[in-house]
DNA sequence: TTGTACGCGTTATCAG
DNA sequence: CTGATAACGCGTACAA
């Protein structure tokens, strides 16, 4: 391995020299182009690589962020949650032993009863999570909001002109199942729209995701068995929503044709779907890039040794209109 | 933070006896019980978490690899395999800035013109690469037996009773394009099964994956529009297929009943579609677990300064039948 | 069985 | 403008 020591010799300076050239540190701007030159071309030609251990040892930055993601489709993933809380611990101690100076956690589905706030708070790196709704001054949280979201789909389908609507809620223990039934509600009050107890599932607790979709088929067979004629349906989310049109389909009902689906989230599925499936979108790019500039400044914050406060936002979902919602006609 | 040296002093032992007690060195063997639980006791009331730089910069090990994966879903990511190749190239220098001990690539899709070897055999950082073929004794490589699958596939419809086949063939610089008809060629001259060139088409050149379901859904538009008569379609992969299917069902025509629609890949989207997807799946928990296990023994072997060459395994594609073929009656 | 001393590669400090 | 020196935290010959 060459070091900056190599390159030093190589180009007949001190390390010191070659340490502030090749890092363009202030001090460089006293140092004359031709002596940098050198170092340089010492530098490339012995292709010098700077150790990032021995650079992180010294200046105690590791330049790095942690991102916890549990992608649920993985069905280890849903082991890793299920089981243990102490997982979720091992892992976060994982990247705080690689000084890592940020973390984003992306909290898809069952953030239920993990109560990262305990581990996360006390490790004092400035930290934002995706998906979940918190009020501490430690961790800025990024969720969609729910409500509207909710109320924008429903405000959709009686746009079309649907007012024989069934719905599939969340788990009762998912934090974003009583905003969006609430969205519902509100909506409902305002608009005169009625709400059929008869008509209105529930998802099963199982916090598997795959059971979302299953749970979907089945609380539609169930829905159809009912025989209370409907017009449309919302679920809960898109892979419910897969699963209600396919039990639609299987009862040889058209979708649009004789009832509507909408779902929510916009999973990448929903677009290629047969048919692609109206859905309220969470703007996971904006909240990606919310959650990167909010770490950044957390950081410079902890580098400038200023205090920073979290920060709690609720995004505008979007409503994206495709072929598995139709005007009653 | 709490260093080694603080152990040492809360503890009453020197650092060195602390090391090796805490990393269970060989010589500690020769230390009391007594001294070990007194020093564990001090590392734990202190919270001791030692600092991996100074140990990796130490033992010159970073007991970290590196995993490169091309998302293709992602839009960004389009990008950077389309413009430089040399963006591959700085990310792959990141990867030994940081001294990954070994390398894992997933090249799913357009792997096509990027010329990894040269960059990445003088890394001397044992590789593994999955999806694209190689014969390297520098990287090893996993793929899916193109050929075996595309043969599975045919088969299958060849024996529920299909006869007019139609072909939606991969874009000829994909490497996977040309065993893929290979296995379907063999195929019909074992058979004898009539491969109807009118009824065979080829996806565009194009780089990006979405285009893949794009492309199915015209060129099966295409395929309707010729008014030749066929029971079943070959999709190059599953989002051609989905695309397939679409466009089925916008000219009215039910998949299975009046067509039989079979993919490749066997994506997360497969089971839940409608109709749920026949496929041919491509074992990638049992690659990715190979890939791994192939790299672990790479590592020792630069460890123990093994030679050690690079392996290349292809391995059995899985048929999946599912809802969206069916015997013809 | 335990401790001293050194080196890993960088960079900050300070002297010249 | 440049260079010597120390220190970051750890692991390990070597000595005791």
């Amino acid at each position: 391995m060459v070091t900056i020591r190599d390159v030093a010799r190589e180009s007949g300076f001190s390390s010191t020299t070659v340490s502030i050239v090749l890092n363009n540190a202030p001090l460089a701007r006293y140092i004359p182009a031709i002596t940098k030159k050198r170092i340089e071309r010492a530098a490339k030609k012995l292709g010098y690589r700077p150790n990032l251990f021995a650079r992180s040892l010294r200046s105690k930055r590791s330049h790095t962020v942690g991102v916890m993601v549990f992608d649920m489709t993985d069905p280890f993933c849903t082991l890793v949650v299920h089981n243990e809380r102490s997982r979720f611990e091992r892992y976060l101690e994982m990247l705080l032993d690689r000084r890592v100076e940020g973390l984003i956690v992306v909290a898809n589905w069952l953030f239920l009863d993990i109560n990262l706030l305990a581990d996360l708070e006390k490790s004092s790196v400035p930290a934002v999570i995706i998906g979940r709704e918190l009020d501490t001054d430690q961790i800025s949280s990024l969720i969609v909001d729910n409500e509207l979201g909710a109320h924008m789909a429903i405000e959709h389908l009686y746009a079309l002109g649907h007012r024989k609507i069934a719905f599939i809620r969340g788990p009762k223990a998912l934090v974003d199942t009583s905003p969006r039934w609430k969205g519902i509600r509100n909506f409902s009050k305002t608009s005169g729209l009625e709400l059929d107890e008869r008509m209105i599932m529930d998802l099963p607790e199982s916090r598997d995701p795959i059971s979302s979709f299953d749970a979907g088929y089945k609380l539609t067979e169930e829905l159809i068995k009912r025989r209370r004629p409907f017009t449309a349906i919302v679920a809960f989310d898109d892979m419910t929503a897969f699963g209600t049109i396919r039990a639609l389909a299987k009862a040889g009902i058209r979708v649009p044709d004789q009832c509507s689906v909408i779902g929510f989230d916009d999973v990448a599925t929903c677009g290629i779907y047969t048919p692609s499936l109206t859905t309220v979108r969470q703007p996971l790019e904006t909240m990606g890039a919310q959650a990167v500039s909010i770490l950044v400044d957390g950081i410079n914050a902890v580098l400038e040794k200023r205090e920073s406060s979290a920060l709690h936002r609720k995004m505008a979902p979007e409503l994206v209109v495709r072929e598995s919602t139709r005007a009653l006609s």
